[in-house]
DNA sequence: AGGCTTCCAACAATCGTTTGCAATGACCTC
DNA sequence: GAGGTCATTGCAAACGATTGTTGGAAGCCT
């Protein structure tokens, strides 16, 4: 024998070498084979008890780590999946991919992240990618309203959820938050304040949630009795605070009469916000403005804003569920899940002035 | 032929399987072996370029991808590293790793996060799992100042870069911001304003970026002749918007005297801002508050944070360069690289009351 | 013409698992 | 006691690439 003692041959393997499963099955006195099964949960049934027992022993000296890529490579399977998001650093998503990574934890799976910036071609290339390392399934907050990419890993029937954002193909499952509700919700407070004519800075019509909080701003105004005025609509390019500011800046510049504003989004809502201070508007009290989302922080603007919540790690958790559902059976029925929001009030809306 | 028509033999391959190197080289008329030696830039020069020429037609027409988890098994390398962090959901944290990504992807590489919580336990299991899915290598941006885990992989000269905090052995690798310098131009800034009794918040002192700052704040204090009292400074156990109200409010109950307090980092001096609304003062006429970090939306607060900002993103690239270098070569010498802060003014700071 | 490189491509082993199939032997039943 | 079932284990072929070794053809030299 090459080591001098025992204990120098199981040091080997601990450090210097990691043990493979054949080492395993030397160890206890078996074959490759019966260890595999030994080892794994499922076919465990097959082995005899204490032939099992000693395998797992001889695992437990030499420190046996399976090695997840020879795995994949038989399985085709990697029990990790991919989560594609346009941008990290976006303060929407970290809470998402927490909330992914928690409700992928419990099955023993993990998750890719990668940031495609919302660019089409980056982001084929990266799905393309993570295929090509055996993603088991993959979690899209996508942006854009049609997506060939999305359309056709559907019709692969290769899992996939589409997390905050909905796509029109209806075969794709989706976990969003109740826009619907959550517009109405800030649109009733601000008409309970006694606001009557409310502005709406939207978000970009290329994106679900824009055009979806779009329409529910007219819907609830209309169910109130209302004025839906078109002249008291400026759009977005783009969920960033310079476009909330200029979308702002031109409703202002056209004079229209409001007192109220609902931001398509947080990002939207500051840049409201720096329009109102650079006219030397206060905000409440010359003009009401209510954002969506209720990004990190926001309670320490001044001043603190009012906004709607969502969800975002219960989200992230839930499409992680629902992910691993489709991969562990890919007949699943398709079903999206739409979660409650809530408005939290704080002081950026309050009455309107007489 | 199993397939009526040559193209729905290349459908066959291109949809509904992935091609192999193994079609690819049948469909050029070559050995696999000379097929992977083909398409691989290092090994090209060994093969005939007419007969490289047909097989990267081959593999085009086939649409081959690599399989890198079948590289991976037969290499053990996989173009890719872990990248450790405590929790994505910290602000600081999502701009570091655009950077690594920004860093590697020039070199193929890709980046595999996963978060600790700052958990000891569940570090060493991501570790050990990233180990076993051949990381190339490791960014850590680890809390602790001792890391017997960091200690053990730097000792088996396992690829290993530290962003943001250091560790006390010196054989590490790390990528930080000049916090020293960083502190002594925030302190210098409020000594100009005409502040003498300056104030300390300083963050955790197990953590090498909480004692740092902490050291230099009392440096830069002496150096300039200001009075360095002990009193004036209260420690927080985490870097938290909580931990920093109540420090502050220690320092406030005491009844210390001074104008100005520095922040170990921006969570801290939100907290500040927290205290010092609930008493009713004044910032900046009653008290300056200077951050550290520059986080997102600082700017949005009100007062604006006077804060020194960190090169987040450079400091994430410059990791993934230095991680590089080392995957390349393992002997490279360990280095480390200290990044520039700058102080950016806002309205927080302001010369003290008379 | 024989011997020498040089170039190129094929061969086959290997990475560490998983898994269908076959073989063995124990035990049971009629 | 022949035949059947059942539990258990071994065998060997994959998965898809990489790479050291081998061998044949061509080209060059003396």
């Amino acid at each position: 024998m090459r080591y001098a003692t025992r204990l120098q041959f199981l040091r080997y393997f601990v450090v210097v070498r990691t043990a493979t499963l054949r080492d395993v099955a030397r160890h206890a006195g078996v074959h490759p084979g019966t260890a595999s099964r030994a080892l794994n949960p499922r076919t465990r049934r097959l082995v005899n008890d204490e032939t099992a027992e000693r395998v797992r022993e001889a695992a437990e000296q030499l420190g046996y780590r399976p090695n997840p890529i020879a795995r994949s490579l038989k399985t085709s399977r990697s029990a990790s999946v991919g989560v594609v998001i346009p941008d990290i650093t976006n303060p929407l998503f970290p809470p998402i991919v927490r909330g992914v990574e928690d409700g992928l934890y419990p099955a023993g799976y993990s998750a890719w992240i990668v940031n495609t910036d919302n660019d089409a071609e980056r982001e084929s290339a990266l799905v393309s990618s993570l295929r090509s390392r055996q993603v088991d399934g993959l979690i899209v907050a996508t942006a854009r309203l049609q997506h060939p990419l999305i359309e056709e890993l559907a019709a692969e029937n290769f899992p996939l959820v589409l997390v905050n954002r909905r796509i029109e193909s209806p075969s794709v499952p989706a976990v969003t938050g109740d826009d619907a509700r959550g517009v109405a919700l800030a649109i009733r407070h601000l008409a309970e304040l006694g606001h009557e004519r409310i502005a709406h800075v939207a978000g970009p019509p290329w994106t679900s949630t824009g055009r979806g909080r779009h329409r529910a701003y007219r819907e609830t105004l209309q169910e109130l009795g209302l004025p839906v005025d078109p002249g008291l609509v400026a759009g977005c390019e783009a969920w960033s605070e310079q476009e909330g500011a200029r979308a702002l800046s031109r409703l202002l510049a056209k004079k229209a009469r409001f007192t109220a504003v609902l931001a398509g989004n947080d990002l939207l809502a500051l840049g409201c916000y720096d329009v109102l201070n650079e006219r030397g508007l206060d905000c409440p009290a010359d003009m009401s403005v209510v954002g969506f989302n209720d990004m990190a922080f926001v309670d320490k603007l001044r001043p603190p804003l009012t906004t709607v919540r969502i969800p975002h790690h219960q989200i992230g958790a839930e499409a992680a569920r629902l992910l691993l559902d489709r991969v562990e059976n890919r007949d699943t029925p398709v079903k999206s899940i739409l979660l409650p929001l809530t408005l939290v009030e704080r002081q950026s809306a309050a009455p309107p002035a007489r």
